[in-house]
DNA sequence: GACTAATACTCAGTGCACTGACTATTTCAT
DNA sequence: ATGAAATAGTCAGTGCACTGAGTATTAGTC
């Protein structure tokens, strides 16, 4: 009655990972340059919020402390953020963006909506709403 | 009028990955040992269609040459697959369930689905399968 | 004030995922 | 039959993402 073994790339798991390969896909097509989406994210919350700590900044992204560490590090070394240690918490790093960072986030913005819409060409806006609302709700918001 | 900066938290990008991450979180949680997803795909695919090449498993998870290559370097090193070059065309690399891969797989099967359920634990059954098509429609299925 | 907990970060190791450059092999056109 | 194009894999390099172990610093308890 039931198959011996379930095509995996029926699974939610699967079509989720697909779709986040089209993401990374659409990001590097649109927007040119080093920059990854990851990256967008750290200088779009530092623009509102200087002087967060790695791990705060981690949260906002829904990254672990070693993923994050490694994301700063490699936008240090990028010139487009900087990392000092507090003096108040000597335990912590915090991040303000360089004049680089903010040139590269003003660049970005614009891009970053042509992505989504790449993105979800196959959708309507309707669907492409609701597939946000479901989202979100899988993530417990 | 419009905010300078919008939330990166918001974009459908932004929220495929933390779904994507949610999944492989579920995953290892659902799913003790070493297996992944991926390599649970590979194994999938090749009970149903044994002997094929690294090209065409990649085609069917949708994953690139590399990435690939990789992920079977280590299923073999693993023992859970053998690869060995095509008589007829020494360009490719045939694959073939091992025993133990083979143990794995049927050792996976029932966690599978328990995976999809946690991992969907927010929705309703139809949000979920409505979610599915909607994946399914932006991969232009 | 000293001991313990908790916190923030680093470091090493592993796996997925991509690009670009390279090798080997097969196929196709002339 | 040969030379060019296409195909399948490998290899080096980069980035995201996690775990587990370790360090330094702060905060809390006695």
């Amino acid at each position: 009655m039931t198959e011996e073994t379930r095509e995996p790339q029926r699974h939610t798991g699967f079509l989720l990972r697909r779709a986040q390969q089209r993401h990374v896909a659409a990001w590097q097509h649109e927007v040119s340059g080093d920059i990854t989406n990851v990256q967008y994210g750290v200088l779009a919350v530092l623009a509102r919020r200087p002087g967060l700590a790695q791990k705060e900044i981690g949260e906002e992204l829904d990254l672990d402390r070693s993923t994050i560490a490694d994301v700063c590090v490699r936008m240090e070394r990028g010139g487009m953020i900087s990392r000092v240690q507090d003096a108040q918490d000597r335990r912590r790093n915090v991040l303000h963006l360089t004049e680089r960072g903010r040139a590269e986030l003003k660049r970005v913005v614009p891009l970053v909506d042509e992505v989504q819409v790449t993105l979800a060409r196959g959708l309507t806006a309707a669907e492409h709403e609701q597939l946000r609302v479901l989202l979100g709700k899988l993530l417990g918001d």
